[in-house]
RNA sequence: GGCGGCUUGGCCAAGGGGUAAGGCAACGGCCUGCAAAGCCGUUAUUCUCCGGUUCAAAUCCGGAAGCCGCCUCCA
């Protein structure tokens, strides 16, 4: 059972083979850090550390390497507005950036570079592109690439130059030789940040950092490189262009592209206003109950966010987590780690494309199945049923490890729970207890009216009661 | 206009030639003073539509409709 990639360069599922045997050398793009990052950078992220732990656990050695862009026109833009310096704000969201993705339990790459520590990098990139005759520099200070010395160009994207109507939306510069031809250093305007090049003093490209980055950390080729959908085109077509121009081999053997993020059925924009930040999601909902949703659809399929679906995934969460309780308390959670079908259905679906929607089937089913068992043995399975309990509940740790999702003890997931829940709608806890204690006399006295008129109250609250053979216990809705 | 994708029960969503996973919701049951929670069970002769290939199609092929994305900064 081998690991099978969609290759956005063929269109198709394919045996995923390293091109140097134990070893995945894999880049992902990262966020341009002028802003506060969304839920859909979250979902890229969030996929790609999936991707990460799958490999790792594969056994690969692993190099992963995501960038950030902190050389921009919008930060630029952004700094004028703001008068705080570009370093100030670049410096500002990458660190916002590791705070969110760290709760998030995501992993953090091998090496997360930044555009402006690797200019000499850049410059010396474009040299080469310039000597090799793939790029040529203009009166003013202006370096482009040139499509026309690049034959495959258009391979990722399935597009063919002489197809696109360039020009057509956006107005052509007449210095560049074709209209195609995208830029790989730009001359600064006075204020703008600069560094000193050939060419005179100017900034890179947006579309270069990533070829020189990925040459300086993961070679002239490498094995996978990942991104958003939109990255497709140009960004990651105009990286081919530039390094397989500068050293006539294969970029990256496998691209991997995920879908967006909609919000309520449409896509995220400036218009409707409905960017849906990571912070207020935080806010709102538990890390794990956020990858559990990033997670519930294949990767490349769009996602949509909207409350009912977080809250509908916030009550499968739940459930794991009842289950893994339950095997706990009747004692049945040995730390055995032998690998059931719950594992090897789990490696199946990981193994299809990283197909996460199937491997959280697959651990439902599970569940299922072991709930069913608990209740026909009424918590007391045979010899047999306490291994295959054992082995479910170890598989799930396992998975945990994976996915980054039910990495808790029950008992904490379930108290943090209440606890968030207390300080969300700023609740006294020891009010409530004194109406359950008043409840609970009402109830031995076989007052039930009073008993029921004091649930009701709370009720109001969003506080439900459960009683149990322990007393009675208490949450929120 | 060019390129790509999607359409599966009330909702979300797997499956991608051999007779429809899973989650949520709803309903029924166990439990309960009644509830809640939890658990169990039930819920698509059928996969947008029309043709075709096949012993066999939700799955392959052709066509239609609807929706969406990229082509411009974008995860």
């Amino acid at each position: 059972m081998s690991l099978k990639i969609y290759n956005t360069l063929s269109g198709k599922k394919e045996e995923f083979v390293p091109i140097n045997p134990g070893k995945v050398n894999m880049y992902v793009c990262g966020p341009t850090v002028y802003d506060t990052s969304h839920i859909g950078h979250a979902r890229s992220v969030v996929v790609f550390d999936v991707v990460y732990r799958w490999l790792q656990h594969l056994d690969y050695e692993v190099t992963y390497v995501r960038n950030f862009t902190d050389v921009d026109d919008k930060i630029i833009k952004k700094s004028n507005q703001t008068g705080e310096s570009c370093t100030a704000i670049t410096e500002k969201y990458i660190d916002e950036f590791h705070k969110e993705m760290d709760a998030l339990n995501v992993l953090r790459p091998t090496v997360a570079p930044k555009a402006t520590e690797h200019i000499d990098h850049i410059i010396r990139f474009i040299e080469m592109l310039i000597d090799k005759g793939k790029a040529y520099h203009v009166e003013g200070g202006d370096v482009y690439f040139s499509i026309k010395s690049f034959k495959d160009y258009g391979k990722l994207s399935h597009r063919n130059p002489d197809d696109m109507q360039a020009g057509a939306r956006i107005a052509v510069d007449e210095k560049k030789k074709s209209p195609l031809d995208f830029t790989l250093w730009k001359p600064a305007k006075p204020g703008e940040p600069y560094w000193e090049s050939p060419w005179g003093n100017g900034r890179p490209g947006w579309h270069i950092e990533c070829s020189a980055m990925s040459y300086e950390y993961l070679g002239e080729g490498f094995d996978i490189h990942g991104g958003g959908k939109d990255l497709i085109f140009p960004h990651h077509e105009n990286e081919i262009a530039q390094s397989e121009a500068c050293f006539g081999t294969e970029f990256v053997k496998y691209w991997v592209h995920n879908g967006f993020v909609d919000i309520n059925n449409e896509k995220m924009s400036k218009s409707l206003g409905n960017f849906t930040m990571i912070k207020e999601v935080l806010d709102k909902y538990s890390p794990e109950v956020i990858r559990l949703f990033l997670l519930s659809k294949q990767y490349r399929s769009p996602i949509d966010y909207s409350e009912d679906s977080m809250r509908e995934v916030s009550q499968s969460l739940d459930r794991i987590y009842a289950f893994l309780e339950r095997v706990e308390d009747a004692g049945l959670a040995t730390g055995t780690d032998s690998k059931g079908e719950l594992w090897d259905a789990f490696t199946q679906a990981m193994n299809d494309d990283f197909n996460s929607a199937k491997a959280q089937a697959a651990v439902f089913e599970a569940v299922k199945k072991g709930n069913k068992l608990l209740d026909d043995t009424n918590g007391k399975p045979d010899a047999a049923g306490q291994s295959l309990l054992a082995g479910i509940h170890a598989d799930i740790r396992t998975i945990s490890g994976i996915l980054g999702i039910f990495m808790m003890s029950p008992k904490d997931y379930f108290s943090a729970k209440k606890e968030k829940g207390m300080a969300d709608q700023d609740i006294d806890p020891a009010q409530i207890d004194a109406l359950i204690q008043e409840r609970a006399t009402a109830r031995t006295e076989k007052n039930f009216a009073r008993a029921d008129e004091i649930r009701d109250q709370l009720q109001e609250m969003n506080i439900v009661l459960e009683d149990g053979p322990e007393g009675t216990v208490w949450r929120f809705e």
